[in-house]
DNA sequence: ATTTGACTAAACTAAATAGTCAACTAATCG
DNA sequence: CGATTAGTTGACTATTTAGTTTAGTCAAAT
């Protein structure tokens, strides 16, 4: 009963679209209302501080982009590294694409939200371990059907996955730094070497 | 003449403490004042801005911790890859240390603040790419040197660089995210296995 | 020893920011 | 319809923050 509203979501989208484009502790709770049009009462009558909206914010983007996304690429029915290099591709569009628009390379907002706040707001950045923790796995499947196929040489699935998310996360975090997306161009071919895969497998040529 | 004074250094080790153990967005001039004990009217004697600061703090950084400490690990007279894994391992009982002390994993300051800022902070991230820049060198020299040796598979060393900086600063950042020194344990050895170190070489056991 | 310039102290202003509140509006249900 | 619940608004306070000012202190060079 009484009136519906979507100003919530208004608030998530902008909160998430700042601390990505900035960052968490540059962004102003007048600046996400502003950005979200929405009035500050408004704010407070859904969110207790800009923590928590963050939070929100996270598991938004999880539940809508990422998952999303990462289904449709690691989907079983792909051979396991095509999953992953097809995925990075579409990462490294996104990001040109996205220094086009902007001027900016914004690399991956869980990553740098994450890096930043991780010393200071304890609820955040549990979310943030969630959200890397659930992609995690979409990787280490990845690596499983591909040792399980035999198309990479043998090796500890979880320390793969560890050296893997490492170099893709630093590699992006680098991209961002660098306010360059051609750092990523690479990540593909980088990415199969580092598995070891056995065939030089579909990647799009990389220079 | 007149009299000297040692304020501004102070007041560059508060900086680069305080951007490192919290973040760059969460520190005030005031927060760095107090932490140097310095008043703020010489503060602004000294510095037009906290990003200026931030850049007098990040080269200091440099001259005095990272410049020595890379010539020290880096050294011609070691074997390549034996500079890289003592390097590294040094890293990891750093990171512990801090741990232990702080009851936090800091990461690396120019990878944290350099993410943090990229987008909006011009001068601050000219410095931190200019930092990273100068240590790629010593990653680029290991890796022509242990080429040259003959003690890791062909490769491009520009190219090799590129993915050995993306999985160093990537597995750093995952540590401090995850507030987790452990991450760090296997960077020496998922760095010989990036490398395609041809011998197992001397790194300590790991596991 | 005095002069000069380097530095400090503390009190100040102005702006930005977080957070509150009470009155208001609109949708929904009986 | 009218009552109820859900959401909105703008004006408000209190605090924090950046940045300034001015008078004064101290050390070194002459």
């Amino acid at each position: 009963m009484g009136r519906t509203s979507d100003a919530d979501e208004r608030l998530k989208d902008a909160a998430l679209a700042l601390m990505w484009e900035e960052s968490y502790g540059a962004v102003t709770i007048d600046n996400i209302c502003s950005r979200a049009d929405v009035k500050k009462g408004s704010f407070y009558y859904f969110f207790d501080s800009k923590a928590e909206l963050a939070v929100a914010a996270l598991e938004k983007m999880w539940e809508t982009e990422w998952k999303p996304n990462l289904d449709r690429f690691f989907s079983s029915s792909v051979e396991p590294l095509t999953r992953l290099t097809t995925y990075l591709e579409s990462y490294y569009k996104s990001q040109v694409e996205a220094k086009v628009r902007l001027g900016k390379v914004l690399g991956c907002p869980a990553c740098s939200v994450g890096c930043e706040i991780s010393t200071q707001e304890v609820d955040v950045s549990a979310k943030v371990r969630e959200i890397l923790a659930r992609k995690r796995r979409y990787y280490e499947s990845v690596i499983r059907d591909a040792l399980a196929e035999g198309s990479i040489e043998p090796c500890d699935p979880a320390h793969k996955a560890d050296a893997l998310i490492g170099l893709i996360q630093g590699i992006v975090t680098q991209a961002r730094i660098m306010n360059d997306a051609e750092v990523l161009r690479h990540l593909p071919a980088m990415s199969l070497e580092l598995l070891r895969a056995k065939q030089p497998a579909s990647t799009h040529p990389t220079s």
